[in-house]
DNA sequence: TGGGATTTGTTCGTATGTATG
DNA sequence: ACATACATACGAACAAATCCC
């Protein structure tokens, strides 16, 4: 006979992923940072199977996201952290705790236990504008761009640029071009400066794999759970025109976002994703397993 | 010498990319659904490298999304289908092409050049109330499911499940059980039958790994451009119950999400996404390649 | 600081299985 | 039945990064 089972490397990966889940392999360590799973050799002979094999089965289990191995230092068990809530509309939303500190593009409300949102310096650069940026913001002046990283408890959580036109810091909101940041806000601030009310946003979102410097900023691999959500919101004045763009990038696989609309019940407002259970899906009646 | 070039196989990969893109690679055949590559044996010979280095430049260009390799068949250029743009939020909308057909859920504007929603019948199941979805609704008691497969311009578009308290067809609107279409639309239905009115909405999004139906409905592979976006729908009446559940899974690769809140232009609420370029993102500016 | 041991990464060769045409 | 083409599996060697004494 051939070999044992069809399929190998399959049976072999989902038996070390039961074994990691069951705490078997990879024992939690007091004193080291991550689980760590025995070395490929042992693996090797635990299974009787040759080192190809075993790599093809952890090959498997990293494109799920669910190990990582690196070179010279051994494979780990990936720990993915707690799932942020962000509300990104519900105009009853006070300043959550954050957004003043953030730079006020969005209102968040976050699930209670997180608490502290703190940010990089402001990154101001001047561009001329984009051929896409002019799209949305319908100008081919030039820009301003201030980008920002956001970590929550510490912890990276967001991406964010938002782009103006230039003008803007010409005729009176000098200090969009400070990189220290807005403390009460650049909404408030621009409305203060130049009477620049906000009115009202188009928000775009898509998700796409992140670029390098998404990877290095959010700790995300190669899997297929390793996904960014990215927003774009465009703001606008009572006359119409969009004087806004804020494009926010997001790790998917601990981001919800939310949006409300009409009348919806305070501590939904307040409190999204609160009181609900982790991962499983309200789910399809799954159809057929047609084959 | 050991080899040309470490990372062999990297470079392999770039460069059959670079070819398939430019044409050179897998020309189009008129008469060929897809375009193929050359099987591995030719691109063996071509690079001077063994199958297995070969199979890893494939196997990395699979992961991304741009090949997809078949048993016995050959290697095939993924053409992914243009972008659709839903906008989910915006009460001005009218009911757009497609709400009608569909159960009306959601209100939808799609780019011009869209146009056909087409519907499976509806499967209809009476489930005990997941703990999950009790979450949501509010409620343990049975609750009804309608679940739909939305195609638009017979493409697979969305999978969407709805679920309702039990209750609401035993007092009044019980053409919610019934697994023929409801023509005028869920919401305007209840109201009819039983004076709900929905005042307001709550959705939360995710990003995540589909699973095997979706999978086959979508036509996703294991790429990490293969995720899907959950959509969850809480709609409430004036009394603040939550009374309707719809879950919506759409292909993230060809999907694009849009909100409105406030006041927003008339185009770009009817048109979200018009004449915006394909995949050219506003782009943070790429802070310092830090090592 | 150095050097050997450990561990994963890359590449090759080869053989056989399985799906397709 | 046969050829083609991708999938799986084994064995082996060396490279590269890290770890440890």
């Amino acid at each position: 006979m051939a070999r044992r089972t069809p399929l190998r490397w399959r049976d072999i990966a989902e038996d070390i992923l039961r074994r990691i889940e069951s705490g078997d392999l990879a024992p939690r360590d007091g004193s080291a940072v991550r689980r760590r799973l025995p070395p490929e050799k042992d693996l090797e002979s635990y299974y009787g199977a040759s080192r190809n094999t075993i790599r093809e089965a952890l090959s498997y289990l990293q494109q799920r996201g669910h190990v990582i191995s690196e070179q010279g230092k051994g494979t780990f068990v990936v720990d993915r952290p707690g799932t942020v809530h962000v509300t990104l509309s519900g105009a009853e939303l006070g300043l959550a705790p954050g957004s003043g500190s953030g730079e006020g593009y969005h209102r968040f409300a976050l699930v209670p236990g997180h608490r502290e949102v703190t940010v990089s310096p402001v990154k101001v650069e001047v561009q001329v504008g984009t051929e896409v940026i002019g799209r949305y913001l319908q100008t081919d002046a030039e820009l301003i761009s201030r980008h920002q990283e956001l970590f929550l408890d510490g912890r990276p959580w967001a991406l964010q640029t938002s782009f103006y036109p230039l003008d803007f810091a010409t005729k009176g909101a000098s200090r969009l071009l400070s990189p220290r940041g807005i403390p009460e806000g650049a909404v408030a601030y621009l409305r203060e400066a130049l009477g620049y009310t906000e009115v009202g946003f188009h928000d775009e979102i898509k998700a796409r794999v992140p670029d390098e410097n998404e990877k290095r900023f959010f700790g995300l691999g190669e899997s297929a759970a390793d996904a960014v959500f990215e927003t774009v919101r465009t703001a606008y004045a009572p006359d119409g025109r969009a004087f806004r763009l804020t494009v926010t990038v997001w790790p998917a696989d601990r981001t919800r976002l939310h949006y409300n609309d009409g009348q919806v019940p305070d501590d939904v407002l307040k409190a999204p994703g609160a009181e609900r259970p982790g991962d499983t899906p309200p789910e399809s009646p799954s159809p057929g397993r047609g084959s």
